[in-house]
RNA sequence: GCGAGAGUGGCGGAACUGGCAGACGCACGAGACUUAGGAUCUCGCGGGCAACCGUGGGGGUUCGAGUCCCCCCUCUCGCACCA
């Protein structure tokens, strides 16, 4: 039938809205607690609301309504929410350029964005749509805050803090890239300030070894956050120093090094140096090393002596204290024992500066001269010159030594992580006020749980400078004592907008008053309660951000007695980025797609269908114009196909013939085929692009038989095609299976199961190798004995030639797969 | 430097535990229907006239290797003076 012939041209926009309309009328995508179906909890990392969706977010959201939909067919109590991450940096520019209040300007957004969800055909449970900026979802945080401080698992601390300039706020350690702003690129600075923090490292080991449980978590991103924790064994040293009551300790993963010192390095930043040089010649160096060390914090080993001196714990040499650029306040103590024999940059600064090197562990087969190496040995070896340890394997005598210390009360093994305490203030208007008082009388003062939230205003007037508008607000910064009553100040710093996506996949299950719990038990113990979020699907940015902090605070919440989970998300699918002509896509680089326009020339289905089909998930996904031409033209066809078959096509419900034959059987067995093909790529391996692939072979399959087959056999395999194809295209698909004849809508349709019977072959076709190369194929009945199908083989004329009548040295017959001889 | 992943037609990508390399789609070519087609349908489409050769390169295991093992090359991502 040809395009533009009255009702039966398809036109997405008309056909979509239909659908649309239908399932928000009847709520179909409602989740609900059935305690006789399987629960199952598919969620997409929450959007930011900037206003407009992108290709990404059209991926991310297509991936995760094919499995919701999916689910629900088969049978799942599915819980599919949306909800949007709503504070931020970006409304509040937004706000200082156009003039706007950040929450109108964040409220209309979400407006837009919700519009272009729902024109995508997404089956949320809209019911249960959440904003992190509203106060009846951060007035949870404010308690979570509360109950945190009580237990000393968030706290305030004078600290060295990352400092964008541009953004004028502090930026977590997880937030600066190569020294730099995550979202403005600016240089970062150093600013010391009163902070809040949340003690993330009480949880380091706990979080570290929780992750070889992840096995649903690709490798990577385990890998990623195993690296971000940086656990390393070693021991603790402190060594005395001369003339004053005090050690300084030391962090390391070699103590069977320690016969080796000659010398110690200090970060410029660590809090002894001050005391030791103070009044001396060294002063004035060290002081210079410290002011090229905050400018750069690259380039080669640098270091100057600060003329005080320590002992070593064994021995009681006198060892040089040292200020080096290299050494780390934020790593260990800040402090290192220096071994150039067996540490490179040691080495490199020790030859720089004529230090002595002393070898203490010699490698297997050689004999290492101080006066002759090149580089410093690292590896393992045999102890020497190391008092009673002489003669130990290096790893043996990490152990001794350590315990040694401990001992002798100079130290002992340890545990050091790379991982710091979170840093969550945040100096900026636009996010979830700290519920803390500050009073002349009683100083720090939480927030009585009673009183919460602390509700952020929103009548604020943002003009860029001058810092936050909170504190330039009266009537919210001055409030009364909770304590004595008297006058007080408001904390004007605000929570980090990751605390508040570190928990909102929880919140989805708010109990339906909201008064006295953040979450409903009921529903939490049916949908987390089989070990988190079923499948959580994003980007893999976040693989150490976003995924680490909600993994946190999830066990804080456990801690805290609100979620009985140990892990937020079970299964995680990071999904690739949308790439055009090799880039990703960015307003700066001008290679944007827009959804819109996609789906206004071509339709919903056909954006998705493409999203899923070009690429899978978990890789980079390159845009393509004709590849999308593809999926629209793929849809017309189907369209033209399930309305033009006609008389060729049985009622819904019609009977495949018990035992079909010819091209009937053909066609049944394809569809069964596909059935087991398209389930697998689904719900196993999630691979969409070939489960799509099948779909159209099908299709193709249909095509070709409709003129020949049975009615009956017809309408199994176009019925088929639409079960199959409903979570990639629900809008077209239901409505040719209403076209078709069906009353009952497509969506509350079960999954197809394929049929064990149609899916045994009984001849199959096998390629013959003679010596390893195929030189023929034979058709034998699938449960011929290896001798029959053998004989089968020698009998054909291509593999006899190349047989020659040699005698078979070996054969190998894999059942329904291939023959194997060799002459 | 450390860690992870990936190299397959002109392109995106298939090939589950070793078993017919290139499914499906795009692009391209030929034909059909047409006043016309950038619509639709049919056929073709890794290279080579052929024997054969082909999954980054070189070895190996095997009846058989894109897949397993060893060495090397290239690319992407993450971390990066972590003591």
């Amino acid at each position: 039938m040809a395009e533009g012939e009255g009702p039966a041209r398809y036109d997405p926009e008309a056909v979509e809205a239909k659908w649309q309309r239908r399932w928000a009328e009847r709520h179909a995508f409602a989740a609900r607690v059935e305690p006789g179906r399987r629960p199952y909890y598919v969620l997409e990392m929450f959007p930011y609301p900037s206003g407009d969706i992108h290709m990404g977010h059209v991926r991310n959201y297509s991936i995760g309504d094919v499995i919701a939909r999916q689910r629900r067919m088969q049978g799942d109590s599915v819980l599919h929410p949306i909800g949007w991450d709503a504070f931020g940096l970006p409304a509040e520019n937004a706000a200082i350029q156009n003039g706007q209040p950040p929450a109108i300007w964040t409220r209309g957004n979400i407006d837009r964005m919700r519009a272009q969800f729902k024109r995508l055909g997404i089956s949320y449970d809209w019911d249960r749509e959440l904003a992190t900026c509203e106060p009846r979802y951060y007035r949870w945080e404010q308690l979570f805050f509360l109950r945190m401080l009580a237990r000393d698992l968030a706290y305030k601390k004078l600290s060295l803090v990352n400092w964008c300039p541009h953004c004028a706020t502090v930026l977590a350690n997880e937030q600066v890239e190569e020294g730099r702003c995550w979202r403005c690129e600016s240089e970062v600075t150093e600013r010391e300030l009163e902070q809040w923090f949340f003690r993330i490292t009480a949880y380091a080991d706990e979080l570290l070894r929780d992750l070889d449980r992840l096995s649903g978590w690709p490798e990577r991103v385990r890998t990623m956050q195993r690296n971000w924790i940086g656990r390393s064994v070693g021991a603790e040293i402190r060594f005395p120093l001369e003339g004053r009551d005090e050690r300084l300790a030391v962090f390391t993963t070699r103590p069977d090094t320690l016969f080796g010192v000659t010398f110690m390095s200090l970060a410029p930043e660590h809090p002894l140096v001050p005391a030791l040089v103070a009044g001396t010649p060294a002063e004035r160096a060290v002081a210079e090393l410290a002011a090229r060390v905050r400018a750069t914090r690259s380039g080669g080993k640098e270091g100057v002596p600060t003329g005080a001196f320590c002992r070593h714990p064994f021995t009681g040499a006198r060892i040089p204290i040292w200020v080096a650029n290299f050494v780390l306040m934020e790593y260990g103590t800040g402090a290192i024992m220096a071994v150039p024999a067996h540490d490179q940059r040691d080495f490199e600064l020790a030859r720089a500066h004529g230090l002595p090197i002393r070898v203490v562990v010699q490698p297997e087969g050689e004999r290492l001269d101080p006066d002759h190496m090149e580089a410093a040995w690292e590896g393992p070896g045999r102890l020497v010159d190391s008092g009673e340890f002489t003669g130990l394997e290096s790893e043996v005598a990490k152990e001794r030594i350590a315990a040694a210390l401990a001992a002798g009360g100079q130290g002992g093994p340890t545990v050091s992580y790379r991982l710091r305490d979170w840093g969550v203030s945040r100096q900026r208007y636009w996010g979830a006020p700290i519920p803390i008082v500050y009073c002349d009388a009683c100083g720090m003062v939480p927030v009585p749980e009673s009183d919460l939230p602390v509700v952020l205003p929103e009548d604020v007037a943002l003009t860029g400078t001058g810092g936050s508008p909170l504190a330039a607000h009266a009537a919210f910064v001055n409030t009364r004592c909770p304590r004595c009553g008297g006058p007080a100040r408001r904390e004007t710093d605000t929570l980090d907008t990751f605390v508040d996506s570190s928990w909102y996949f929880a919140r989805y299950l708010a109990p339906r008053d909201d008064a006295t719990v953040p979450f409903d038990a009921r529903e939490v113990g049916y949908w987390l309660g089989e070990g988190g979020v079923h499948r959580y699907i994003g980007g893999i940015e976040h693989a150490v951000l976003h995924l680490l902090y909600a993994r946190f605070l999830t066990k804080v919440l456990r801690d805290l007695g609100f979620l009985p989970l140990d892990e937020p998300f079970q299964n995680l699918l990071t999904q690739g980025m949308v790439i055009k002509d090799g880039a990703k896509m960015s307003k700066s680089k001008g290679n944007v797609v827009d959804p819109d326009y996609l789906i206004e020339r071509y339709g919903a289905d056909t954006a998705r269908l493409f999203s899923l089909f070009a690429a899978p998930p978990e890789k980079d996904l390159e845009w393509s114009d004709q590849g999308v031409e593809g999926m629209s033209r793929f849809l017309h066809r189907l369209w033209r196909l399930v309305h033009g078959i006609g008389p060729r096509l049985a009622p819904p419900g019609a009977a495949v013939p018990a035992s079909p034959g010819g091209v009937d059987l053909e066609l049944h067995r394809l569809t069964h085929r596909t059935i087991a093909r398209v389930t697998v790529d689904v719900v196993e391996r999630l691979h969409f692009n070939t489960a799509i692939a099948a779909v159209m072979e099908l299709v193709t399959g249909i095509a070709d038989a409709a003129p020949k087959a049975a009615p009956a056999v017809v309408r199994e395999a176009v019925d088929t095609t639409l079960r199959l194809l409903a979570p990639f295209v629900p809008h077209v698909a239901s409505e040719l299976w209403e076209a078709s004849g069906h009353t009952a809508p497509l969506d509350a349709e079960r999954w197809p199961v394929a049929d064990p019977a149609a899916l045994v072959r009984e001849v199959v076709e096998m390629p013959v190798q003679v010596n390893g190369r195929l030189r023929g194929r034979v058709t034998v009945p699938a449960d011929a004995s290896e001798a029959d199908v053998v004989a089968a083989a020698l009998a054909d004329p291509q593999v006899q030639a190349h047989v020659g009548g040699r005698a078979l040295r070996k054969r190998v017959v894999v059942r329904g797969r291939l023959v194997s001889l060799v002459v």
